[in-house]
DNA sequence: CCTAGATACCTTGACAGACACAGTATAACG
DNA sequence: CGTTATACTGTGTCTGTCAAGGTATCTAGG
């Protein structure tokens, strides 16, 4: 990974919720599709993306069930529920504000 | 605060190393300066802030030298050193790569 | 047939940054 | 003389991330 795991921290829920919008998904390739959008600049380590997927179910953000794969690995889905995609929205609004005030704070003045 | 801490987490060396780039300054002025800057959206809690400093000096990014006020409470003024200064230079680049980064993973997608 | 690699998931334990909470001390103001 | 503002420090806790290990299935190559 080429950039610093701390500035990514407290965005992996809102990553995994966006990815969920579209359709249902699972941890393997929800992973796949951070690394190729990213260009393999950034991968979620597997214990980061499977615990938090047990805390968005365990606070109701997602839901899950197992695939009805007949061949391959055994898959397990994951939904977004209402209150999910709520929390979504949230963040994204956070995000935009938090960027602001990063910049703010850390841009070096030219004067 | 309004913002939920951990989008700010990884930021707060940063933003202090930001405001002893000017000038030296102290623990409780780099605070007031942050609330201003944000309007009062953004503090760095003190345990935050000073045990930063602690990590910053070990680390060799800061030097701290007691003030000589002859009234009020004493001050512990930091200098950023040389090394400060390029790790500065270093996550300002890294933070602008992870804006971009997070914005790709986040927002969605208008089809 | 056997092995290596890709797919897919899970658990445990440790770490580091942020913070709540508590404490110390000085000066100004009514 | 008590409150508020200034200014710093220490202790202990919480939470997200990750390293390291494990399980199981399928495919391709030798």
């Amino acid at each position: 990974m080429s950039i610093t795991s701390d500035l990514l921290r407290g965005h992996t829920d809102t990553i995994i919720l966006k990815h969920l919008l579209k359709n249902d998904s699972y941890g393997y390739e929800i992973n796949k599709s951070i690394q190729e959008k990213t260009q393999g600049r950034y991968e979620l380590k597997e214990a980061t993306l499977y615990s938090a997927f047990r805390r968005l179910e365990e606070t109701g953000l997602i839901s899950s069930y197992w695939g009805d794969e007949t061949t391959g690995a055994r898959r397990r889905y994951y939904t977004i529920t209402g209150s999910g995609k709520s929390v979504y929205s949230k963040n994204l609004t956070d995000w935009n504000e938090a960027k602001e005030i990063i910049d703010e704070l850390i841009k070096e003045e030219c004067k």
